[in-house]
DNA sequence: TGTACATCAGTGAACGCGCGTTCACTGATGTAC
DNA sequence: TGTACATCAGTGAACGCGCGTTCACTGATGTAC
């Protein structure tokens, strides 16, 4: 590990893993619009045009970031459900949706909200794992029909995306109403049948 | 009407209201962070430093956008249920907010998903249309229980939001369900009681 | 109606800034023999 | 194990750019008398 030697920053070992990790840090902290290639390289000790040998422009650099988010995403969509099924598989794999909303909110915009997403889409990798979160959503449906299943998704994806944008933009909190986000989740997924009369 | 004299742009007239409408075009092109008062001042043949007398910096200037924003978007709503009752006035006002969304986007992105509205929301202008806004929702449920109406409408407000954010962000359209936004919006409402037995 | 003057709303020049990016370079590393 | 060399991953200087903003100014407008 090079990184155990403190003197040699020439070759920084992995310059590139520390750009990327920087680069989300500050997504993070100051959002997509921040950004700058030239702060991320001083903040790292290293000189400005260092970058470039390990991304072709600042675009590309967001690109990773936001690639690494969507699978990070996914990996959390995906272990939710653990060992649950049917409507408690869709209600753990909502709630673990809203929580990386919640802990990732500079990420989750630039993943969501960004100019970058349109432009990766071309990237193989970015359009698997943004598809494949989706398909999550859709098997945890538990619907058979396909189309029924998606359409389903669907809705719960657009309530929980909402959820997540308006709470991170401060918009929840003060209207009044005494409910908790995790309760708003669960009012948006389709009820659980429980029984006959269960309304 | 100044205006009327083509050649004495001097004083402009009514610079103010042009500074404002220009920016609310590029805000609707380019998004808010590609507006400059740099490259408004000289879209509208005027100095660079003109916009400085009427506004303090960039950021005054875009807060009277989404002041704007807001205005607009609280008479949309309030215009849509004319005449109707019941849910066919709740379905009215959403089908309106998804028109707006999809109508507006830049502006929309603007006023839900930037850092001006929590910077305007000392002005009490934005904080009356803002709140003026989800104040029609809560009443268009129709619901007595002031408290069941404003966590319904608040469900409904996250999950129009995130249907207009979403697709204007590219991301609804080639999700291969043969499904109309609108019909999205209308499962996303509480279910009509039309009568017994509805499901 | 005419004049003096205050105020308003522009101008032109200039500033400092940080940015993305290019360039020719050089020190460090890995490899073939 | 030692040497020659190719390649890799940095450096330092510099560029052009557009931006937000400040400044002292001046022309146009409105008003008091």
């Amino acid at each position: 590990m090079s990184q155990s030697k403190p003197g040699n920053t020439y070759h920084h070992g992995d310059l590139r893993r520390a750009l990327v990790e920087a680069a989300m840090a500050e997504v993070e902290r100051g959002g997509i619009e921040t950004l700058s290639l030239s702060a991320i390289a001083k903040a790292l000790g290293v000189s400005q045009p260092a970058p470039y040998r390990h991304f072709a422009d600042r675009d590309a650099l967001l690109t990773e970031v936001v690639t690494e988010g969507f699978t990070l995403f996914a990996a959390t969509l995906k272990a939710a459900p653990k060992r649950a099924t049917g409507h408690q598989a869709l209600s753990r794999m909502a709630q673990a949706y809203l929580r990386f909303g919640l802990d990732h909110p500079g990420l989750y915009k630039a993943m969501f909200a960004s100019h970058i997403l349109p432009q990766a889409r071309d990237g193989v990798a970015l359009q698997a794992t943004a598809s494949g979160s989706f398909a999550l959503l859709v098997d945890a449906t538990g619907l058979t029909d396909q189309q029924r299943a998606q359409r389903v998704a669907l809705r719960i994806w657009a309530s929980l995306h909402g959820i997540v944008m308006l709470q991170n933009q401060g918009l929840l909190h003060d209207r009044l109403v005494p409910i908790k986000l995790e309760q708003l989740v669960e009012d948006v997924l389709p009820a659980e049948e429980a029984g006959p009369g269960s309304h």
